[in-house]
DNA sequence: TAGAGTTACGAAAACGTTTTCGTGTTAAAA
DNA sequence: TTTTAACACGAAAACGTTTTCGTAACTCTA
């Protein structure tokens, strides 16, 4: 097994110092010509690559963003990270991804080790129960100890950061108006719980379309989605309770949903009951994912662009990095969501 | 803003030296207990922490992995980095993701940066073009250079290195002999083109199915996809000739799919020729992602236990990294896959 | 041929740790 | 009272770089 070569035994070999070996691949004038060349040769022949552990100490830069998000498995947030490698490695840095798990400690722990000098900055959404405890205090801390922070989706206006979001509400309300659009009246609403901004958001949008039709609000039909360990139970519940909806009220001609995910839950009850999407009833939901795009009929969605966000966010931070000033001011910046039609409305 | 503690400024705080700090914060006997005890309230209050890169330099290892992945937004390979940050955080390890894009190019650059001092191993999937090409250079040399790889999934023999693989020859067969066992008789299987091993390997189970139940190769009712940029131009041919297959050969009555989505393509298929699912046509399919768990009809999975593939490569690599052993003998692992039935079967 | 300028290189500090090996002081043992 | 041991701490090297500041040895210029 090669040891890999370094700058001393560059020099041994050459009988020469360290500085003049730094120096000579660098180019440096300072050099002979001669030195240089037969240096180069030989660091190009044992593929010298300089040490990166070495460069972040020397620099106190590691060149290296942190992501940390609640979920992998979830198709926006790996459209994420997809958006933030591609703008850092393109910008010339590393991405470390992290996983909260929807955790608060698991948030604190990750940041703890990623900001003791392995990154440069953070890109993160909050955890749903960092949002429910509505405890920050990591997140300031870091950004107190000059550890730059870039919030996306997830966020809260109680931390002063650069952030991205999806304007949600507008999103919304585009969706019910696409629904409306098809002459639907009587649309079923599927949501969580309000602590979750998101969620809340999207809610709000569906109240101002349906104001500005001047349609009254009914709560039955509006199922809000309660959080549970086990996704099992979240899909069998919520079926029951679509069900319900529809047993009460069957002139429901449409569903709009906050994920696909219920919207997957719509289908199969909508199926069971025999109507037909779209004629009968129309479908649309939140988060343009691969279920959404592979489902038979295939579903309408509002996509957030996730990938987009991504690379805002990435290019965000690195700016707030590279401007080296500490007063750079924060800057929300807002993707615009779009429809994407297709079978189910 | 302030700024991060260091040894430095403890130590000029207390008029001592860098080293009694250190010693101090270790709790080590040499130092005084007075003198410990002030230096560690002092250290605690200012929440001192030391700095992971310096210990990276100092050690010569970093405690992260490298996990090297085509796509982030392919379920399976989500799963994977679930499971190998689960075992790594265990561990006392930190997970570095980059994306090879299915591109040889990108996981070279990649494997290059990352190699340079930021981490102590790799944990990687080939990348598509990696395979076509049989370009193995990269990963033998650093190999070469004492940096343990782990490779799962898409692997290759001429590669001497720690594996974790599924049976998906095995899985196949169980598959289609799950379909037998419904009195299927005419199998439309859907598989990628030879030199992506998985498809390769797949293919042979529903072979070795087929020669076990005396059944005749009928090439007909094998489709190839072949590989593109465009997942949509990908996909209309694929059922295009999906549905050349069913005018062909009326009496198909069961669909295998090497991965969901070319399942999702059969079921809309199966769905516009009005067929009943699973009635008239089972259809079962290897990826037990979210697209099986939620399309109605769900679909019948081969699962391949992503998060317990990542698992083992992870404690794979770290055991081989703490085994400080030169020759610690290279094992392969094999994950059983396991049929996981839905409404499609 | 003295002074100035150029060329070609080296020494050393710095980044933040850990760790080995001193060494001066004090207290106990002989 | 001298020797020895324990105690409490510091100096310095090491990890692999970059970079500033010297400084010998030349080569010109006047």
């Amino acid at each position: 097994m090669k040891q890999k070569i370094t700058l001393k035994k560059i020099a041994q070999e050459f009988n020469v110092s360290i500085s003049t070996v730094s120096k000579a691949l660098k180019d440096s004038h300072e050099i002979g010509q001669e030195t240089r060349d037969r240096i180069q040769a030989f660091a190009k022949f044992y593929n010298y690559r300089p040490n990166n552990i070495a460069l972040s100490l020397k620099h106190r830069k590691t060149k290296t963003i942190g992501v940390i998000i609640p979920e992998v498995v979830h198709y926006f947030f790996a459209l994420i990270i997809e958006g933030v490698e591609q703008i850092a490695s393109q910008r010339g840095y590393n991405v470390v991804v992290a996983l909260s798990n929807e955790s608060l400690e698991k948030e604190i722990i990750n940041m703890e080790t990623l900001a003791d000098g392995l990154i440069d900055g953070f890109i993160l959404s909050l955890s749903k129960e960092t949002l429910r405890m509505q405890d920050y205090h990591h997140i300031n801390e870091a950004m107190g100890l000059g550890m730059p922070v870039v919030l996306f989706d997830r966020t809260v206006p109680e931390i002063a950061c650069d952030k991205v979001v999806v304007d949600d509400t507008q999103g919304a309300y585009n969706a019910v108006m696409h629904l409306f659009e098809r002459d639907r009246k009587n649309i079923l609403l599927l949501t969580t719980e309000d602590y979750i901004s998101v969620g809340r958001l999207r809610t709000q949008g569906y109240f101002q379309a349906l104001q500005e039709k001047g349609i009254p609000l009914n709560n039955d039909l509006i199922i809000k989605v309660v959080d549970h360990e086990n996704s099992d139970i979240i899909m069998s519940q919520l079926e029951a309770d679509i069900l319900k909806a529809f047993e009460q009220h069957p002139n429901i001609d449409a569903i709009f949903a906050v994920n696909e995910i219920y919207a997957a839950a719509a289908l199969r009850v909508v199926r069971k009951l025999e109507l037909k999407v779209p004629e009968q009833v129309s479908i649309i939901c939140f988060t343009d994912g691969l279920i959404s795009k592979y489902s038979s009929p295939t579903l309408s969605t509002v996509s957030q662009h996730g990938e987009e966000i991504g690379k805002q966010a990435a290019h965000l931070l690195i700016d707030r990095l590279e401007s080296g000033d500490e007063n750079h001011p924060v800057s929300t910046s807002v993707v615009p969501c779009s429809i994407v039609q297709r079978e189910s409305t």
